[in-house]
DNA sequence: CCAAAAGTGTTTTTATTACACCCATGA
DNA sequence: TCATGGGTGTAATAAAAACACTTTTGG
């Protein structure tokens, strides 16, 4: 195994690295996926290094693709991480230690690399399509609601705040909820994700004109039943509308 | 002088290069800088690589510096080129060739690396300050006009596309012009900048309105004279109120 | 029958756009 | 004196925000 690594790193950029802030949506909050390294109780994004032959956003897609078990995922780049002091928080010398008891001494000499930049990419997932799976760095893999997301390995408690800016900033230009939300969906889950993104609240009324006048969205004749009130329409994305409204841009100014 | 090269390698990134978009604004006309390799007609950005003990905004910043001499410029990321065909326009054989020919045969290698990823950053600078400082690599550096930019080492066009989309996107949330416009300006000067950046025309009034609404401007009792027409004020921008504005974000939504 | 949440339009306010005449300057 | 470009305000239109009552549902 340790000779696969090898050879994998053999064809891989070793100074850059590429983490992904997966965003999710349940139960009306936000939610990321973080991954624990083996043999301690220290969290991460995931996060893996470039092929040779393979682009930055082909390497982002296979490394969700391997976290999640989804491919074709909204995902785009945007900060890379260049600071030297990206380790502050790595407890260097105890990481290193806790991680060579459980992977062997000296395991990591030629993996951890004296210097890297780390290209930041966030993606948008349908909570409930996603299998969490760990890495081979790591046991656990699993979501946070963003409010409790721990103290993080590395830089990458920042790097959730830049994705999260981001996100917020992508908002106001593009539709966003085909890629967090299932296929159908009611307008006030809809605006629940607006207003658990921007953090504020919508008048109901306003933001179901606003959203509907993208005209990228499909009233059904179905109603989400089983709530003690009545009963909402379900709607969905219609997925051309939707994505030349992405490609044109749209202006969310709410 | 190969050998001072070889040395600065040694102690700098070697797969990650950072490449900056230099914005002047010159005539009415938006301009960039290029750099002309030696023994060569072929153009390309300023840009260079990270040393270890450095960030790569301090990289960004030190490269400009150099080409530029000037300090404390506006600079910013806005994408990292991660493609396996950033070389497609790298004539890769021809050029080295010709590079061979001028630094000697086997110059580069070990320095000429087999994939580098690129940070690319844009510049925003006072046109009439800049002193345009070729690097070791090449023996021109001069303005070129947007629209007349030749076609370009590398990825290097279309990392000044992206450079304007990125500019165009700030301008709509941030002043633009501090780093642009000489201490003093007309308001008709900062309306053809806008213009010229947004490739569009603006209503002098509603500009003028919008632009001082922000109240980042001040109003001087000088005005510009020598042109056969009536004398416009001048303007300067308040920097706190700038910068205040500049964190705060503006909309600019004409 | 009650609590909970959804459906629905109109008015007010604010922001954006359109538009034209006079004035100062240098040649 | 004339051509050029700058200074200035108001009215019309469009967009955003504020706002409340009725309906349906399951318990």
């Amino acid at each position: 195994m340790e000779h696969k690594l090898r050879e994998f790193f053999d064809n891989a950029l070793k100074e850059v690295s590429l983490d992904c802030t997966v965003f999710g949506f349940h139960e009306g909050e936000l939610k990321v996926l973080l991954l624990r390294w083996k043999g301690t109780e220290e969290w991460s994004l995931p996060g893996g290094h470039i092929l040779l032959d393979e682009s930055a956003d082909d390497a982002a897609g296979r490394i969700l693709s391997q976290r999640t078990g989804l491919s074709d995922v909204f995902l785009q780049q945007f900060y890379t991480f260049g600071n030297v002091n990206r380790y502050v928080y790595h407890p260097e010398k105890e990481l290193l230690e806790k991680l060579e008891a459980t992977f062997g001494k000296g395991f990591f000499d030629g993996i951890i690399f004296r210097r890297t930049v780390s290209i930041g990419y966030f993606a948008l997932v349908e909570f409930a399509q996603v299998q969490p799976t760990p890495d081979w760095f790591t046991d656990e893999c699993r979501w946070w609601s963003l409010a409790e997301v721990p103290r993080l390995l590395f830089d990458h408690n920042e790097m959730i705040e830049r994705a999260l800016k981001a996100l917020r900033q992508r908002i106001r230009n593009q539709p966003v909820g085909y890629n967090l939300l299932p296929e159908k969906f009611t307008m006030p889950e809809l605006q629940r994700l607006y207003e658990t993104i921007l953090d504020r609240p919508f008048d109901r009324r306003n933001f179901q004109k606003l959203l509907m006048s993208y005209d990228i969205l499909e009233r059904l004749e179905e109603k989400r039943v089983g709530a003690a009130n009545k009963s909402p329409y379900l709607y969905r994305f219609v997925k051309e509308k939707y994505d030349r409204a992405g490609l044109e841009g749209i202006s969310f100014s709410m």
